[in-house]
RNA sequence: GGAGAGAUGGCAGAGUGGCCGAAUGCGCCGGAUUGCUAAUCCGGUCCACGGGAUAUUUCCGUGGCGAGGGUUCGAAUCCCUCUCUCUCCGCCA
């Protein structure tokens, strides 16, 4: 969430970047709820300050004067109980509309809807086939890598079985990732693949909506998490640290589990939208200033990109526009892979840089002799490999005409 | 799953109703001493929120002893719920 008193400060633009968001909050409310806080904490202070001032007098009272500060006692009491009552609602209104301010968006952040997205390169040569490309669905069932049939007998539709060489080449595109992150100063993880509620929500997720995206397990505070970014993220939540400490940089392999409720239909179709699959995922911790941030930010596409090159896939790099950041994104970078078998560019990985939105509401902190005090860290994330995505283009790019994949040599020694 | 013990500042560790933001030790920062280092001595050393000044330094208040509730004029201390840690037993990939 955003800063309340930065809020009230520049009322004007945060209601300005809602508009461009597409999010539509009350933000006047907001300033006003703030005002009422205020009050209420400065009048509760006092009336403890009082009591404080009363209690400290009952050890060396005389009889009489006793009942006399412990009637006012009771009477303080009373009335902070009910200012307390007060400012509890008052706070909580105030949560609720904050809660669903978003995040304010880089200058460069292209305004607009879907279609306002910017294409800030195209990398690797689209494939021109003297065949007709087949998608991986086709190529996956003739090569007897996935069993959709059995995903759906077992666990329903979206989910999926892959079998002999897809699951050999699942393993080699996290270990090639994680290797990569590796040399690229990544700490490496594997996260639980549940979380307690009170994480997904510090990170941005909301658990148990009635349009959550997200699996609950009944009876528990746990949820199943989305992408890693929650439970690397949430590690560190509540966490005092060291600017010397930064950045830190986490790589993290988790299963993401996803409801995707909607429609079936081409996008659904075989394994590119799915109820669960593997992901290797980056996360960072920056001091808290835009400099560090987008160089992270620009860190992480840039592993992205290597990523996507080692394997031979073409690509673009798109520049999200405002109306697609979600909430928490200040900027968002996607990769789009060229996907033969849809015709059209599929995305792949996404990088978002945070800012202190994420850790505002984590409360991850870092003090620096540069400061006074302490500021919440930026933080970032992104795709290193989601296993299915990569695993289509991958595929369908590297088709040859006798329907043989060839596996591009940075997966081969794992594959063969 | 059963039985028991526990959670206090950066760390260790006192504190069982008011004199406790909290002893003591370690660590850390500043200073003194010193040919240098060590040792010694002196001073300082948490976070959040609200308010007043000054303009970024200082002052006042409030809250914080795992979390949330409760009892009380007053809670680190008593009660309840939750979370986590440890020990023993059972089960177990």
């Amino acid at each position: 969430m955003l800063d309340l008193q930065f809020i009230c400060d520049h009322a004007d633009e945060v209601a300005a970047n809602c508009l461009n968001r597409g999010v539509s909050v009350d933000v006047p409310r907001v300033v006003q709820l703030a005002d009422e806080r205020r009050k209420l904490i400065a009048r509760t202070d006092q009336l403890r300050h009082e009591q404080k001032e009363v209690s400290a007098k009952i050890p060396k009272a005389s009889a009489d004067e006793k009942t006399g500060f412990i009637a006012r006692g009771k009477e303080l009491r009373a009335e902070i109980t009910s200012k307390e009552a007060e400012l509890k609602e008052v706070e909580g209104a105030l949560k609720d509309v904050q809660g669903r301010i978003p995040n304010m968006s880089h200058p460069s952040a292209p305004v607009g809807g879907e279609d306002a997205l910017v294409v800030l390169r195209q990398v690797g040569k689209i494939p021109k086939f003297d065949f007709q490309p087949k998608d991986h669905v086709e190529l996956m069932t003739a090569h007897k890598m996935f069993d959709l049939e059995g995903g759906a007998k077992v666990a329903g539709h979206g989910f999926y079985f892959l079998k002999n060489e897809a699951v050999m080449l699942e393993l080699a595109l996290v270990q090639y990732a994680v290797e990569t992150l590796r040399k690229g100063g990544f700490d490496l993880y594997t996260t639980p693949d549940l979380a307690r509620d009170e994480v997904l929500e510090g990170t941005g997720y909301l658990p148990r909506g009635p349009e959550t995206q997200i699996y609950s397990i009944l009876n528990t505070d746990l949820s199943l998490v989305a992408t890693a970014e929650i439970t690397l993220g949430g590690l560190l939540k509540d966490e005092l640290l060291e600017s010397t400490q930064l950045p830190i940089r986490m790589g993290g392999i988790s299963h993401c589990f996803r409801t995707e409720a909607g429609g079936h239909g081409k996008a659904t179709r075989g394994i590119y939208r799915v109820h669960q699959f593997t992901k290797v995922e980056m996360f960072a911790f920056t001091t808290p200033d835009l400099a560090a941030s987008n160089a992270m930010h620009e860190q992480i596409v840039g592993i992205e990109e290597q990523i996507f090159q080692g394997l031979e896939i073409p690509y673009r790099v798109i520049d999200t526009p405002t109306g697609d950041l979600g909430g928490p994104a200040y900027r968002k970078f996607d990769l789009e892979a060229w996907m033969p078998g849809r015709n059209e560019f599929g995305e792949v990985t996404s990088a978002s840089n945070c800012t202190d939105f994420q850790s505002r509401r984590l409360s991850i902190r870092c003090k620096s002799s540069d400061w006074k005090g302490t500021r919440f860290v930026h933080t970032l994330n992104g795709t290193a490999v989601a296993v299915t995505r990569a695993m289509i283009a991958l595929i369908e790019n590297h088709q040859q005409a006798d329907g043989s994949i060839v596996i591009p040599q940075s997966l081969r020694k794992w594959t063969g």
